[in-house]
DNA sequence: CCTATTAATCGTAATATTGCAATAGAATAA
DNA sequence: TTATTCTATTGCAATATTACGATTAATAGG
């Protein structure tokens, strides 16, 4: 099949696996944390710095920016990317309630 | 495709989008949760509590204890299954890691 | 032994993802 | 206008993922 039965988990659940599946590739991840370091970040850039196609790069960038963890701004005939940081917020919220939830004992019951 | 060129990627970048993407399903997602909800951990509970067939469980089990994140323990014709508390914590300092990047001002480059 | 129970594995169909060549679009420069 | 530059989109092949029926272990109980 390969297709996710969505409809019997939670709304969260759901978000928090979308979240998690945009960072499920490294060239994402390798994405967005060359956007956290170079703060200024013009996509060609990206391409020169990852050694994926430009094609390639633009999907992804697509995934980030459909899930509003960047923005894009076109000056010229380039598109400056940079990190919505507001949203990124929200979902580093998210993702922290669901990986904290080891609080209580160190031990394991099996 | 559908090939990830992991070879271009730092092994930080990897190890995060391997973590990420066993995230990238609501249905580990929600074992997960419902692990740490109650502290004993019987499998075919999973099976009840989510709403899907048993090989399908099985199958986001076996993928979670391949990364370490659960331990199964064999008890009779069940088996026990819980978080790896000590294998949970790595991952979380690693993730907290890239999620953390955004310290810096509040303000958007563009 | 046989039977029931529980979980893992196999096989397979449906769908999703990745990557890129080719192309199209959009803005700038000459 | 035409050429150039940069990015997005299209189309497609290769591979991966999801889900489950059927089957296979493995153990427990009679």
């Amino acid at each position: 099949m390969g297709l996710t039965k969505t409809e019997i988990f939670t709304e969260e659940q759901n978000t928090i696996a979308i979240f998690a599946k945009v960072f499920g590739h490294p060239a994402r991840v390798a994405i967005l944390q060359h956007l956290f370091k170079i703060e200024s970040c013009f996509c060609g850039d990206l391409v020169d710095e990852i050694g994926l196609a430009q094609p390639t790069i633009s999907q992804h960038l697509k995934e980030l920016k459909y899930l509003g963890l960047i923005k894009g701004n076109v000056e010229g005939t380039s598109v400056c990317y940079c990190i919505d940081k507001k949203n990124w917020t929200a979902m580093k919220e998210l993702m922290l309630e669901f990986l904290d939830q080891d609080i209580p004992s160190d031990q394991d019951c099996c």
